[in-house]
DNA sequence: CTTGGTTCTGAACGCTTGTTCATATAACAT
DNA sequence: ATGTTATATGAACAAGCGTTCAGAACCAAG
């Protein structure tokens, strides 16, 4: 036997990246094989490789594909106080990680599984990202908007309370998406001083 | 050829744990193999096996200890105010993490590769650390020490900023710990608003 | 209806995996 | 010095790994 009916390009590339996003979220890359992304697509494994050349190609197009949407997403810089562009981040933040848990999870645990070139340029998109936030709160120091000390560290501080929100929050629990915003922007804002 | 000069449990043990603490920190559980670890030790691979019955029990060894210890290392409750006892709890939070960083590493990522019994009893561990920093917010909301809404939500957001720390803080750098553990205490003082 | 290119199968490749076990030797107790 | 036990080796096991490739079957165009 060979090819099946209704096989098509456009079909099962995505599709394998849907299998490899889910699995590796779920199991983690090195414990994911090629052959269990090829069952859950319908496929043999020897197939995937009309998709991509190799395994660690598919991990770096998912972690690549997610940095890139993120930078995209954002909104932009110069619209507004430091105050407002402040909120927007962290509302922003917190609705964009809840749309794609797996790509986020996986964007935070992978990385050492990333060959040192790719490492390098995931790495260098989440620096975008970070310094997006980063000349925020440089602006609202200069702006005497907040009072925070060191925006390096807010930076990390903000980013790393805002990713957590994450391991807990679910559309289906007690609190609304709406609700947890709210709050998490009360706290961010309290915690720079503003 | 069999047993070597010097070979001793007492040696050999903590020289696996050793061993498959860094290695899974540095490459995650399921990329590291037993051969390994054991040409870490200088030994082979059969001889893990008098120490651990597998390699799961290795994993899960190393997290429970490291849960056990941040327990009992935690400041006693009921020692003073809400606000010295939350104080207390950022400084020790970032102190203890700071000074394993493989652990804490393992503890939060290798939790998808623990059977279901074992992260049970994992994630029970953790609840009880949880709780109480919980614990130190309610008591200040009831009696006004500070202002938070939601104190399950402010565990998980005090909790992971501070965990944060150990992604980018290293003790060669700019900062010196104490400098750090001040600026996020003031950071999570302001967060909770007292 | 044929031709040509695309998409798949299924077998094979050399290697690595976690784990077991008979066997050998070092270390210790007597 | 002898006997016992603890601790190691090294080979073996079946299973699984990422990847390659010849050939088969589908789809679309002429």
């Amino acid at each position: 036997m060979a090819r099946t009916t209704g096989s098509h390009s456009g079909i099962t590339g995505p599709k394998i990246r849907t299998a490899a996003l889910e699995l590796f979220a779920k199991h983690g890359f090195a414990a994911v094989s090629m052959r269990q992304i090829a069952s859950e697509v319908g496929v043999q494994a020897g197939a995937l490789y009309n998709y991509t050349p190799d395994k660690q190609s598919l991990l770096f197009d998912l972690m690549q594909s997610h940095m890139t949407e993120l930078l995209a997403a954002l909104p932009d810089e110069d619209a507004a106080q430091p105050l407002e562009m402040l909120e927007q981040f962290v509302r922003f933040h917190i609705a964009f990680h809840h749309e794609r848990p797996e790509a986020v999870f996986i964007a935070y645990m992978e990385l050492r599984n990333l060959t040192p070139e790719n490492f390098a340029l995931i790495e260098d998109l989440r620096g975008q990202y970070e310094n997006r936030l980063q000349n925020i709160l440089i602006a609202g120091q200069a702006s005497g908007a907040w009072t925070v000390k060191d925006a390096k560290i807010a930076t990390f501080a903000v980013i790393a309370m805002l990713t957590g929100v994450n391991t807990w929050f679910r559309s289906e629990g007690r609190l609304s998406l709406n609700e947890v915003q709210d709050q998490y922007w009360q706290m961010v804002r309290n915690a720079v001083g503003g």
